[in-house]
RNA sequence: GCUCGGGUGGCGGAAUGGUAGACGCUGAGGACUUAAAAUCCUUUGUCCGCAAGGGCGUGCGGGUUCGACUCCCGCCCCGAGCACCA
């Protein structure tokens, strides 16, 4: 049953619609064991105060076409919805408003369900998930458990980045140009103790696993070149008069010879070891003067390279050679060893320094159209020993073997990526489910006998040491999960860089029990408590915000499954997502870390697959009406709000199709929605008469009518399947304009068009097929029509003339028409015959019921 | 600097070796209307021409081909990512 509206009432009828599909659940994801599934799947919002902006039902659209589409086609489909909702924009309207961020953010959460519920999209609701909410982030506390267990987390107290402004740790990946990826604030170096997952356990792993993923080229270049993984060597150089020695990375052995100095990071260890007296006041100057640079000013490129001289000297292994020790800081302390051999003659860098500072510069490799130096291809050894002559490829190798033979060098692999840095000092994210003990009082937990923890410690201890105190890390239990946050008078962190829960003091200070796995708070223990308990405070970090989305689409498999992440017969099903749909901005960090959590998922037996997202998409963004990015400053924002309201929810998901292809980027246009709204206006008056009834259809279609119905269907099925929307809703156009012009429709091609068309317009193809036909409660339970292949009934075809490779007519013939034939029929047009006529025909071309080429002379 | 993607009417875009500009927007003219909106019809790359017709045309310059927006070489411009990674 539809609606009883006259006119097309776009309101009346998709509210209609929505609350029918609720009511009987039609999008329902079933576990139909016998039936083939698919998975598909948006990238979950952040559901920020400023409610959805037009940019996300792009993605959801593009989604829930294919949901639609696949669901027709016989799959049973899983196409759910969640919220990503902790993070700092809620914590920080808590700490100007004092609102608690659990209450602004279910807020936020109900606007932003009801804006997505406004589009009418295919969602099974029943399956929403929100990271904030403890049965969820329970789970996510566990896999840190599990991490922790399988020595993938360990605490480490090392530079990080701190913003005074955010008063936050920001991980590597936040850090944009020297300031926050977040505001743009700038961020400084600070030495905190931080919780790191190791990630670089799996960089192999990571890089072999694109292979097997059907993704976006340039995400899988951008993952790559993040892992950033190189092979070369590792030299040890000695220092002369001296029992240190110095150990560079580097990928080209081959100029080893052309190695005429060596550079340390300011920051390297042996630096205050090995510098000499004389110059010990310009080495510490330097370093001091390079610790107060920004990373900014370090990273400059434009700045000239500057750098101070030990006075110590390192020996080149494979000559004996003493080559002087510079320290520099455009060595990095972080990557490779911090050290490097400086080959001025084949690498850019060493040359400017070498220049810039008088040392020699000597060539070792020979190319061919010599040119000047530097040179940094590959070319044949010179001036290199035993090894000139050699080309740079076997010479890598035979210097490596050498190496090896002086226990002086060997083989190496180097990878950009760093370990990640898994701890914030914020209020608005999961707890870390750990507890710190004084190592005394470790080390007698683990002398208890029937000791609770021994099955979830990790095989070496974590621990960390302040103001001469040894901590050392218990895991919480699986019973004490979900460690929910406490309740806090304030959410400012302080400057010293200790989150917000810290003082929560009620909840941080506890004691656990060793045998039990019980934790107790303080004030809760009395003398007289039974048992063995030791002291111990939380860990008051919590985690960023990716820990949440590293796994949700495992959740939505069994969102309401109590005793595991995800319920195993679930997983077996449905594997993982068939289709993943989101913005390329998350190219490399979520699905980055996703792709590590589930590799260790999958390592643990948890999930069944190796990789989480079987085929990415990345919709393009969408632009302002000016060109530029929408922004409430420039006020070029479009509310969809306003759209919907304006022009209903069907005509906004067909404009945001139609305007281009999806993953391009395309600027928004209000002219534009006229169009498709006319389309369904002009939909609607082709069913439906003027005093809203259905008009009538007959049996017979004509042949026009079932051809371009025939071709519609075949056009928009693969334009689906290879997701472009856009020529798919054109070819729409001419199916309708067809019709309109043609009359003779029958019942059978009106239904095909709206089944179409549901997909992306589903509640005008409801209704017009609820007073059509109506045989089914929904349209969307019809199975998707079938494309019949090229109709050989149209006989007649237009066949392009082109003499010389110019276009110079047409001429009307059968199909099957020999290429003679046809040469004839141009020779009696005189329009055509006129630039045949003196002149030879050479050769021609024909391409059967296509075009002829007619070449002459 | 390196890597990748792109450059087609007034605009969004179609066509990946076979009739460039589908589809939509806009503009112009017309029908209906007292009028307007809505709707419908015609037209809309550009130059010459009254017209018939013809020339030019997919960033620029070459090349391959019977035929190039499409493939190859060189350049210019725009966008994205990375950015002293040794």
């Amino acid at each position: 049953m539809g609606t009883n509206c006259v006119t097309y009432d776009f309101s009346a009828i998709e509210r209609h619609w929505q609350e029918k599909w609720a009511r009987d659940r039609t999008f329902r994801a079933m576990e139909d064991f016998g039936k083939k599934k698919y998975y598909v799947l948006d990238m979950f919002p952040y559901p920020s105060g400023a409610g959805l902006h037009i940019g996300h039902p792009e993605g959801y659209t593009a989604s829930d076409i294919i949901a639609r589409y696949k669901r027709a086609c016989g799959y049973n489909v899983l196409h759910p919805m969640g919220w990503d909702a902790f993070g700092l924009p809620a914590e920080q309207h808590a700490i100007k408003t004092g609102m608690s961020p659990a209450i602004n953010t279910t807020n936020n959460v109900d606007v932003f369900r009801k804006q997505i519920q406004s589009f009418g999209f295919a969602i099974d609701w029943d399956r929403e998930v929100n990271t904030t909410d403890p049965n969820y982030f329970r789970w996510t506390q566990w896999i840190f458990l599990q991490l922790f267990k399988h020595g993938l987390a360990y605490v480490d107290e090392k530079p990080v980045w701190w913003c005074s402004e955010l008063k936050s740790v920001l991980a590597n990946e936040e850090v944009i140009n020297g300031v926050s990826e977040r505001g743009e604030y700038p961020v400084e170096r600070k030495n905190l103790r931080q919780w790191v997952l190791r990630i670089t356990k799996y960089a192999d792993r990571l890089l072999d696993g694109l292979k097997d993923v059907d993704w976006p080229e340039s995400t899988k270049r951008q993952q790559v070149a993040w892992i950033g993984k190189s092979t070369g060597a590792h030299v040890t150089f000695k220092v002369e008069n001296h029992s240190a020695s110095v150990a560079i990375y580097t990928t080209r052995p081959d100029t080893l010879y052309g190695a005429t100095f060596v550079v340390l990071a300011p920051e390297h260890e042996l630096v205050s070891t090995i510098v000499s007296d004389g110059q010990r006041a310009a080495v510490e100057a330097y370093i001091e003067r390079a610790k107060s640079k920004s990373d900014l000013e370090r990273t400059d490129l434009a700045k000239s390279k500057t750098g101070v001289f030990t006075g110590a000297h390192a020996i080149n292994p494979v000559n004996g050679e003493p080559l002087p020790i510079w320290i520099a800081d455009y060595v990095l302390r972080s990557y490779g060893t911090g050290a490097i051999m400086a080959v001025p003659a084949h690498d850019d860098r060493d040359y400017e320094f070498a220049k810039k500072y008088g040392i020699e510069i000597r060539q070792v490799i020979r190319w061919e159209n010599s040119s000047e130096l530097p040179f940094c291809g590959d070319g044949k050894l010179v001036n290199s020993g035993e090894f000139t002559g050699l080309d740079s490829k076997q010479a890598k190798e035979a210097i490596i073997d050498k190496l090896s033979r002086l226990r002086s060098g060997s083989r190496a692999v180097n990878y950009k990526l760093r370990d990640w840095l898994f701890s914030r000092q914020r209020y608005w994210g999961e707890p870390i489910p750990v507890v710190w003990v004084e190592k005394p009082d470790y080390d007698f937990m683990l002398q208890q006998d029937d000791f609770y923890f021994k099955e979830f410690l990790p095989e070496n201890e974590i621990s960390y040491t302040s103001e001469g105190l040894t901590f050392c890390a218990v895991p919480l239990t699986p019973k004490e999960l979900p460690l929910a946050l406490p309740k806090v008078d304030s959410y400012i962190p302080s400057d010293n860089g200790e989150s917000p829960l810290a003082k929560a003091k009620s909840w941080t200070n506890i004691y656990i029990n060793p045998i039990s796995g019980e934790i107790i708070p303080v004030r809760e223990f009395a003398a007289g408590t039974p048992g063995t308990w030791v002291r111990g405070r939380r860990e008051t970090n919590t985690m960023p915000q990716w820990a949440g989305s590293c796994w949700y689409y495992l959740r939505y498999m069994s969102p309401h499954h109590s005793s595991a992440l995800v319920e195993e017969h679930s997983e077996k099903y449905w594997q993982q997502p068939d289709m993943y749909i989101g913005g390329a901005e998350h190219a490399v960090l979520h699905l980055l870390y996703a792709r590590f959590w589930h590799k260790f998922l999958y390592d643990i037996g948890a999930v069944s697959t190796p990789e989480p997202f079987k085929k990415l998409f990345h919709q393009g963004i969408i632009l302002g009406e000016d060109g530029t990015k929408m922004s409430k400053s420039r006020g070029n924002v479009v509310n969809p709000d306003d759209v919907i309201g304006r022009y209903g929810a069907d005509a906004l998901r067909l404009y945001e199709m139609f305007l281009g292809p999806l993953e391009a980027m395309k600027p928004w246009g209000t002219r534009g929605i006229e169009g498709v709204s006319r389309f369904l206006k002009k939909t609607w008056n082709f069913y439906i008469a003027d005093g809203g009834e259905i008009k009538p259809f007959g049996d017979e279609s004509s042949q026009q009518v079932q051809d371009v119905s025939n071709e519609t269907i075949g056009k928009v099925t693969q334009d689906i399947e290879n997701l472009r929307f856009n020529t798919a809703i054109s070819q729409m156009m001419i199916c309708l304009n067809t019709f309109v012009k043609e009359k003779s429709v029958s019942r059978v091609h009106a239904t095909q068009f709206l089944q179409i068309l549901t997909p992306f317009a589903p509640h005008i193809s409801e209704e017009i097929y609820s007073r059509l036909d109506g045989t089914v409660n929904s349209i969307s339970l019809l199975p998707w029509p079938t494309y019949t292949g090229k109709s050989d009934r149209e006989n007649a075809v237009k066949l392009a003339v082109q003499i010389n490779g110019k276009l110079r007519g047409e001429c009307r013939v059968d199909r099957n028409t020999e290429c003679d034939r046809i040469i004839e029929i141009v020779k009696k047009d005189d329009r055509l015959n006129k630039f045949l006529t003196g002149k030879t025909i050479v050769k021609t071309v024909f391409v059967p019921a296509k075009i002829i080429n007619i070449v002459v002379e």
